[in-house]
DNA sequence: TCTGGGGTCCTAGGACCC
DNA sequence: TCTGGGGTCCTAGGACCC
């Protein structure tokens, strides 16, 4: 038996925990730069206003009804799903993290009588310590638990938990269930399977292997295997170091001199390499691209990138950085207007399996020793406190747009709420005060 | 005016080998 | 006229996810 818990609406709840003045308002999260909608709260979707659609196009909705508006605080939601996932943690320690508002939950170790119980357990305990609602899915696969929790969310019936217990339930569901919505089939599938007459997950259920496989791949007939009930894909228990890391922005204006540009992209670059030296890792391959504004048909366009495999595979900074101005070198052209660029570094490997070079002229011992300490003051003092010349001159015309966004209340001091009481509610003055009357 | 950021996995096709 | 058969490895690009 799998769960899948689901936080409702998690960005905009986050908000709300800090700002009660939110609660029952359409509050709405937009992405970096306060460029599209990625988080609704109920309130907000009631009012038409689509997931990812870009903010000057729902502006009309958002002045007619008074809706919140927020730029992103990844601070406080990356910290808030610490919390969430701690608080799971202590009913249930077998738990794949499985994005920021997300958990598949292994619950083979629990009776099958206790699991509805403990399903609403936790979610009253992750209400009650941090304040976020979440839904449950129950069902023998991820796919199925997935689609369980998709009902919770929906429905009120389930008062926040469904469990597809036995296959008669199962079915009894997916015949209902549009093939769109399953986990897995994408835009590209939905319209394929749409053309051969399937639309509900039940249908594709019915195809046969080969089918679906000459269809769909061996990825489509994962997904119809697990809607089937025969777990395909594993809970991913272990800390797994990731096959690529990406640092990439949209400017808040256009760029379109080198040395605003080489300066976002050493910025990128040094975020990348701190990512490979946090999961102990080292990379081979480093890809920079610069992208000019896709959306403007006045313009000129220009979107390139390049790789460069350096010689050693490296995670220093300096290292790092240095190849990724060569590289942004050999693709940068004057007169073009930028509007996007990021630093990719990919063949990464782990940092003690480092393939030596013969004719290798850097002091490695060194770098280390180098970026540690930069890693250690930059945690103890604050991110950039040691940098490098490069990330930071005093143009900062490639920064992002960020006018809406709130306090870091849990991981700033300066941001820590205060509580004033006044001193006409509390009980006790009340007494006092009756008590000189 | 304004349009996010960060990942994974798979396949097809080319280059190369014997 | 007619041009083998069987592999491996790598990469770009597509599809999907949050």
């Amino acid at each position: 038996m799998i769960a899948l818990i689901d936080c409702n609406n998690f960005y905009a709840s986050c908000e709300r925990v800090f700002n009660p003045r939110l609660r029952h308002k359409a509050v709405i999260v937009l992405s970096n730069n306060d460029g599209c909608v990625v988080a609704r709260s109920n309130e907000a979707k009631a009012l038409g206003i689509g997931m990812g659609v870009p903010v000057f196009k729902v502006k009309d909705i958002i002045e007619r009804n008074g809706v919140e508006v927020l730029s992103s605080n990844y601070a406080l939601y990356g910290d808030m799903s610490q919390r969430v996932m701690q608080t799971i943690a202590t009913l249930v320690p077998d738990m794949e993290v499985y994005s920021i508002d997300e958990a598949f939950l292994d619950l083979s170790n629990f009776k099958l009588h206790d699991v509805e119980k403990l399903a609403h357990e936790i979610r009253q305990r992750v209400w009650q310590w941090v304040g976020i609602s979440i839904s449950i899915g129950i069902a023998p696969t991820k796919t199925l638990a997935k689609l369980a929790n998709h009902l919770a969310k929906k429905n009120t019936k389930y008062n926040g938990v469904c469990w597809l217990k036995d296959r008669n339930k199962i079915d009894e569901i997916l015949q209902t269930f549009p093939v769109g919505e399953v986990w897995g089939i994408g835009r590209q599938m939905t319209a394929k399977c749409n053309s051969f007459g399937i639309n509900t997950a039940y249908q594709l259920t019915q195809k046969g292997d080969a089918w679906i496989r000459g269809n769909f791949t061996i990825v489509g007939l994962r997904t119809v295997q697990e809607l089937r009930g025969i777990a395909c894909i594993e809970l991913q228990q272990n800390f797994v170091a990731k096959q690529s890391i990406c640092t990439s922005r949209s400017f808040g204006k256009m760029i379109s001199d080198f040395d605003p540009l080489a300066e976002a992209v050493t910025n990128f670059a040094v975020r990348c390499a701190e990512k490979l030296r946090q999961q102990k890792s080292v990379a081979n391959n480093i890809t920079v691209f610069i992208n000019t504004n896709r959306f403007r048909n006045d313009l000129p366009q220009h979107s390139q990138s390049v790789v460069i495999t350096m010689p050693v595979a490296s995670s220093s900074s300096q290292e790092i950085v240095n190849y990724a101005i060569k590289a942004l070198k050999s693709i940068y052209k004057n007169n073009y207007q930028y509007k996007k660029a990021g630093v990719i570094v990919s063949g990464i490997v782990e940092e003690s399996s480092v393939q030596t070079s013969l004719f290798d002229d850097v002091d490695r011992e060194k770098q280390s020793k180098l970026m540690k300490t930069i890693d250690l003051l930059n945690h103890k003092m604050g991110k950039d406190t040691v940098y490098i010349s490069r990330q930071k001159s005093d143009k900062i015309e490639w920064k992002n747009r960020r006018d809406k966004l709130s306090p870091s209340y849990t991981t700033r001091w300066d941001d820590l709420i205060e509580a004033k009481a006044s001193e006409e509610i509390t009980p006790y003055n009340r007494i006092k005060k009756s008590e000189n009357d």
